[in-house]
DNA sequence: ATGGTTGCTTAGCAA
C-alpha cells in the first residue's frame, strides 16, 4: 500500500498537475493539504474519473485538507474534538483497509514572537492529546501531512538561514517529537537516512534553483505497520506552476 | 538586502 502526502498550495491552481500526477503514479492513498477552497467547490468528479474517492475538510481561502483513496474510506473525522474554539480546517482522518490515516496541515507559525507561533505549538500539543484519546500505538495508524517542522539538520540545506525560524527552532522540534513519542516513527527517514532530501522550497529568492530546501512534509506510522520503501518526487517542483511542496510517499506491506 | 514569489482576493495577508 502506497501512501503519499502533498501540500498542493491551492487545489484550483494545481488541479491539472494533481490529475496528471495521480494518473502517472496511482498511489493507494493521497493526503492533500492547503486546498484553499470550500468543500462545495472540491473537484470530486475529475478525481472520481481516475478511480479515486475523496473526503475533504475545506475552508474558504486558507488551509483545507483531503484524503484521496482507491479504497473505501470509513469513520471520517474532521476535528481535534477537544472543545477548543477553532475554525481552521487542518485535520481529516479516515480508516482505509483497516489503517487509520490522519492527514494534517500543521500551522506554519509565521515568526517566533507571533501569536501564530504560539498557536502552532499549542496545536501540536492538542494533536498529541488527540492521539492519546483517538488511537492506540499497537494499532495501524499513519500520520501524514505538512508538519511545518524540519526534524533535524539533515532536513535543512542551509541551516544558518533556517535554524532561527519557526520551521527549525529547538522548541518546535521538541513539540513535533512529543507527538512522535506517543508511538509513531518517521517512516520516510527509516528508509532514507541520507541528508539532502527535501519536500519544500520557498518560491521566494529562487529557493528551488538554489536547492535551498527543507523536509517539512512527513509520513509517520505506528509500530503495527511495516514499510519497505520511501520516496520524494523532486521532479514535481519543476515545470509550469508547481506547488512549492512535492509529493512524499511511503510503501507499506501487509495491508 | 526587513528582500524575494505565489495564491486568494482585489490591498493586504498568508506562506
Amino acid at each position: 500500500m502506497r501512501i503519499v502526502t502533498w501540500n498542493v498550495n491551492s487545489i484550483r491552481s494545481r488541479e491539472s498537475r494533481l490529475l496528471a500526477w495521480l494518473t502517472a503514479h496511482q498511489p493507494d492513498v493521497l493526503c492533500l493539504q492547503e486546498l484553499k477552497l470550500e468543500d462545495a467547490l472540491f473537484p470530486h468528479a475529475a478525481i472520481e474519473a481516475l478511480g479515486y474517492r475523496a473526503v475533504t475538510h475545506g475552508q474558504k481561502s486558507y488551509n483545507g485538507v483531503a484524503i484521496l483513496s482507491r479504497h473505501e474510506i470509513t469513520d471520517v473525522t474532521r476535528t481535534l474534538d477537544d472543545g477548543v474554539a477553532d475554525d481552521q480546517a487542518r485535520l481529516i482522518a479516515g480508516t482505509i483497509l483497516g489503517v487509520r490515516v490522519v492527514c494534517v496541515y500543521v500551522p506554519n507559525g509565521s515568526e517566533p514572537d507571533s501569536d501564530k507561533y504560539a498557536y502552532k505549538l499549542a496545536w501540536l500539543k492538542r494533536l498529541r492529546a488527540w492521539f492519546e484519546r483517538e488511537g492506540a500505538a499497537d494499532r495501524p495508524m499513519v500520520l501524514c501531512g505538512d508538519m511545518n517542522v524540519a526534524p533535524d539538520g539533515r532536513d535543512v540545506a542551509r541551516p544558518a538561514e533556517w535554524d532561527d525560524t519557526v520551521l527549525c527552532l529547538p522548541e518546535v522540534r521538541k513539540s513535533l517529537q512529543h507527538v512522535l513519542d506517543w508511538g509513531l516513527t518517521d517512516a520516510f527517514r527509516q528508509h532514507r537516512p541520507e541528508a539532502g532530501l527535501y519536500s519544500w522550497w520557498d518560491y521566494r529568492g529562487g529557493g528551488f534553483e538554489r536547492n535551498n530546501g527543507l523536509r517539512i512534509d512527513h509520513i509517520f506510522a505506528t509500530r503495527a505497520l511495516t514499510s519497505i520503501d520511501a520516496f520524494v518526487d523532486r521532479n514535481e517542483r519543476r515545470g509550469e506552476k508547481p506547488s512549492d511542496h512535492v509529493p512524499l510517499g511511503v510503501v507499506f506491506t501487509g495491508i
